[in-house]
DNA sequence: GAATATTTTTAATCTTGATTAAATATAGGT
DNA sequence: ACCTATATTTAATCAAGATTAAAAATATTC
């Protein structure tokens, strides 16, 4: 069994991967998504690129990425953070401002058993509550192209297709003004100065910050 | 936080002390339970006896016994893997004798909210699936007196009221046997020589050897 | 392209939680 | 009461996963 300090390694480069479209992950990154040291990233780095059967490739001052062995246990363990946190939405009724913190602990303890009855019970869903896909067991991840509503100009309706579910405080703000994923959007206009856009959802209009509009994709 | 290392030391002087009904536990159970070396218990009763609010006193070669607070951190991390342990059956239907493993490691790692969750779901649960009591969130345990069946004089009629949960072999062999807690169970005979009791149960007679009866506890 | 700034690696160290082996205390039997 | 067996503690050590500070490599800027 790999540790939960390895697991979160490997999920840590596939996220700062998918987000950059580059599957080479630099150091200071690694760093800044898992809060160590850059001297911790070097050595776990090291540490798995050795031995056996390496988790990823790490290149000297260069940087790191996944193996393809590396790459499945990452799949496997975001698998395991979607599905619990969707199960605990949906089973247990969980805000989902607060679903990623338990997530985050609870996917490197959970059984493959107990991972596909949760499936099961959640009729093998295929997104999470903040519309991230969730990977199927033999590794395949549905990512829907979309991109970032700060960059919609406005005029446009797009569909809400996934929301950052990093911080609650922006979970919560979008819960209040029913920004879920699969909601219909159309932008009204974009303020001058502030890059605030004005949005409208369900007949009500609203105006939302870049610290918002940055985190929400569409399509 | 506490640690799962501390979490684990603090519930096994608390299931070590239950089963013996005094509250002073000797290195040598503790190390049996824990499967650790001798002097790695020294080190942590040394170490959770010391410091400002202490969760166990330590005797040196005397034993070890939970202090108040001790106990009420034992009592929380049994709170939780009972309700795990019943939460993974009756939600998910995972079978009785693996809930026990699922839990040992999950009880470390749900917060006190989905704890308050679980219990909701379930109806606010006094026992677990092995009938085990589960402790209240104030720290009360409900434990229904009952002796071992293998002390259990022929001719008596029974009600199981629980069976250990450490041995999923066991835990097979029960379900299979329909020897569940709350099942009604006469006590037949008694072989001569093996200790081994001849049992009725709904119309079907049986025997059971002493390795099931002396885990097996009734009323 | 040299000087400086930034990033990464190395080296030494820390903490937690374990181990084994040796020393010491307690308990039992005659 | 003494000798022996058993249990416990101490001491030294280990491994994992982190840290800080210094050294080295890479990038940037003029």
């Amino acid at each position: 069994m790999l540790s939960p300090a390895i697991e979160n390694f490997l999920k840590s480069v596939y996220e700062l991967s998918q987000g950059s479209e580059k599957d080479w992950v630099s150091n200071a990154e690694l760093a800044g998504m898992l809060k160590h040291s850059a001297a911790a990233i070097t050595n776990m780095a090291k540490k798995l690129s050795s031995g056996k059967h390496p988790l990823v490739e790490h290149k000297p001052y260069s940087g790191t990425r996944l193996s393809p062995g590396g790459r499945r246990v990452a799949l496997e363990v975001v698998r395991h953070h979607r599905l619990i946190e969707l199960y605990l939405c949906e089973a247990l009724g969980v805000p989902w401002d607060q679903v990623h913190e338990e997530a985050e602990r609870l996917e490197h303890h959970i059984s493959e058993d107990l991972e596909a009855r949760m499936a099961t019970a959640l009729g093998h869903p295929e997104f999470d509550p903040h519309g991230a896909p969730i990977p199927t067991m033999d590794g395949q991840v549905f990512r829907r192209n979309s991109r970032s509503l700060d960059e919609v100009e406005p005029g446009s309706t797009v569909e809400i297709v996934e929301g950052s579910d990093h911080d609650p405080e922006l979970l919560r703000y979008l819960g209040e003004h029913g920004l879920y994923p699969n909601t219909i959007l159309s932008v009204v206009a974009r303020e001058q100065f502030s890059n605030d856009l004005v949005v409208k959802v369900d007949q009500k209009e609203m105006r939302l910050g870049e610290n918002a509009t940055r985190y929400i994709r569409v399509a």
